[in-house]
DNA sequence: CCGACGTCGCATAGTC
DNA sequence: GACGATGCGA
DNA sequence: GTCGG
């Protein structure tokens, strides 16, 4: 298992032991494992096999082990343990506003609320307000959080996003068979939220431009491929659509 | 072995 | 309206 | 859980 992996495990498991209410200088101690692995250098494999992981400051006997166990097995079986408390989606509340340990805590324990989907059915049901320490106010932001967030599932900050894009363009407009080349849509417009890219591509070898457009460095994967229309993954996550039309037919699209 | 581990201020919403 | 709880950031 | 006296 990976570096980046590892350290996501560790904050994972510091955010559950909060939701059990485990001391707090334990929750800690995880959370600064986590960042001084992040900040280490060196390849956590090697130290693993050395048995020399307790080097990285913030990392004691217990997280050693844990970590080996990652490295090795690429499971850890305090941390499956762990998980198996909770049910999987409850870690996505903790990205709404105004929601930390406690508030997750009650509404699980009280409603079952054990994902955001949960979360906005007992909203709408007014089960939330019932709730002490909740209220009508609380549970109408929430509701009113959710559908905002609903809109921006898979969809980015312009400056995100603007240089994949741009160099995008220019290694289009580089193509000899590209006569014209524009961006569309709401990454055109500059809107601050997009929800992926387009492109237009005016030329006589729409073959071509398709084939240079999936094999660029940029592209993750192919998830469409036509005559006039092709979509991929970029490796920022977004996606980015390629419309390729004749030179006569570009000023129309 | 055993105690310390940052702390404060602010904002918000709920409860008494 | 005061007060404690919770969340969040400096 | 980790560190340091």
């Amino acid at each position: 298992m990976k570096k980046e992996q590892i350290v996501d495990v560790l904050e994972t498991i510091a955010t559950l032991l909060e939701l059990q209410e485990e001391n707090p200088f334990k929750i800690r101690a995880y959370t600064n494992a986590a960042r001084s692995i992040e900040a280490w250098g060196g390849n956590l494999r090697e130290l693993a096999e050395e048995n020399r992981l307790q080097e990285i400051p913030g990392v004691g006997k217990a997280i050693a082990g844990k970590i080996s166990e990652l490295v090795l097995t690429g499971e850890s079986t305090f941390f499956a343990e762990l998980r198996s408390k909770f049910p999987p989606g409850i870690l996505e509340l903790f990205g709404l506003p105004g929601l930390g340990a406690k508030k997750i805590k009650a509404l699980y324990e009280k409603l079952q609320v054990g994902s955001i989907a949960d979360l906005k059915k007992a909203c709408e049901m007014g089960r939330v307000a019932e709730l002490p320490g909740f209220g009508k106010t609380t549970q109408d932001k929430l509701i009113a959080t959710i559908s905002n967030r609903a809109k921006h599932v898979g969809s980015f900050q312009l400056g995100a996003v603007a240089a994949e894009a741009e160099e995008l363009l220019d290694d289009l407009r580089q193509h000899p068979g590209a006569t014209q080349v524009s961006s569309a849509g709401s990454y055109r417009r500059r809107k601050e939220i997009v929800r992926d890219l387009d492109f237009i591509v005016a030329t006589q070898a729409p073959e071509a431009i398709t084939e240079f457009f999936v094999g660029h460095a940029l592209v993750e994967s192919v998830s469409a491929r036509g005559a006039t229309k092709t979509s991929v993954r970029l490796h920022s996550g977004i996606q980015a659509d390629l419309r390729v039309v004749s030179t006569a037919e570009y000023p129309f699209a």
